[in-house]
DNA sequence: GTCTATACCCAGATAGAC
DNA sequence: GTCTATCTGGGTATAGAC
């Protein structure tokens, strides 16, 4: 039996919340901030404009709760495809690039909101950076340095490590139209990823 | 003495022309085209709108032209820097990838208007992809294959060596503020720019 | 809480005087 | 060729009925 009254209300509102968060992921992340209305969102989502507004303040309030929203799912993911349970040691350099990239293969607007809002110093910027990019970019250091000491990656500024890893497999997943319009191929293929990440794997290892 | 009449007339048209296609390029590059007004450009070009509009016959026509003015720049670097009537056989990948960061370096727009406008397949996507980066990806190929021929590399997949050779610099320099923010560094000076190809070249380099 | 209607602003583009 | 003035459309956001 469905539960009448307020529960039926704030499920319905959930759904909704829901609903115009992917929807705010997927424009924001094509079109950028300035280049999504919240027109296009609304009427993707399925949910008036008005009542949008009402639920989430203003465009840049239903930003910064779609950026968190985002953020949580995709370290949702990372405990999936990669942690397990297991803790930072027992993580291999290949584990982790093929992991990182299976990551932003499922979450598109992961790699394109940091592409897109990271060309300029913003407020959205900065908030992606303080609340997110800081500690990730901390915490890749020091596994880098855990890597090198175990002998399994040759010495590498771990900043040039990071881009190499991790920006590797964004451009080619974020710019996929215009690799496709170029190159003719579909970057975005889980199989073009994988391969992509055994070349980064295999360049990265120490010339023994 | 300055010849009176017609080409003094001239000459301010394109001068006026010159830094609208500035402006344009700056402003394109960061914002993208929907967020980039016709307004923001004439302002930092020191024209009036409706002139710009008479120039350029509208946005869309101002963006085309931008685009073309912007290549042939970069065009016109690339010998400079790289080239210098040398053929192609005469160049090493080291050579390439480090004169690549350096004219990335020289021309931010050429850097951030292929990656914001590459999330969308439009209609200037295409025109990016047809008029220069289909010519870019061939020849690299062709290139990459004479060094592989050369054993100046190992074995790698020309689409993979594209991305890292190209990629990588093209993620420091056109996220430079969001990499300032998230890692304290400036990704776009010349020499952490000359780090990282140096890092780029030495992976690359066969296991011998 | 959810609608209709609308205020208000800025975008791109045009008309017409000079 | 360069100005002033203005049109039309779409943007975010709000007021007020229900």
């Amino acid at each position: 039996m469905k539960t009448p009254g307020t529960s039926t209300r704030a499920e319905q509102r959930e759904a909704s919340r829901q609903s115009v968060l992917e929807a705010a992921a997927e424009l924001f992340s094509h079109f950028g901030f300035e280049g999504t209305s919240m027109n296009s969102i609304s009427d993707k989502a399925g949910v008036s404009k008005q009542n949008m507004i009402y639920y989430f303040g203003s465009k840049e309030g239903l930003w910064e709760e779609m950026l968190d929203w985002l953020f949580a799912n995709v370290a949702d993911s990372f405990d999936e495809v990669l942690y397990k349970g297991r803790s930072v040691d027992q993580i291999s350099i290949s584990d982790f690039i093929r992991a990182y990239f299976e990551v932003c293969r499922r979450h598109p607007a992961y790699v394109l909101i940091p592409m897109l809002e990271g060309v300029n110093d913003t407020w959205r910027s900065k908030m992606i950076a303080e609340r997110y990019l800081s500690r990730h970019v901390g915490r890749f250091n020091r596994f880098v340095r855990a890597c090198a000491d175990r002998g399994e990656i040759s010495d590498v500024e771990p900043l040039h490590l990071q881009n190499l890893a991790a920006g590797g497999a964004q451009l080619f997943l974020a710019l996929a139209p215009i690799w496709k319009l170029a190159a003719g191929k579909d970057t975005t293929s889980e199989k073009f990823i994988r391969e992509y990440a055994e070349t980064v794997v295999r360049l990265l290892k120490p010339a023994s």
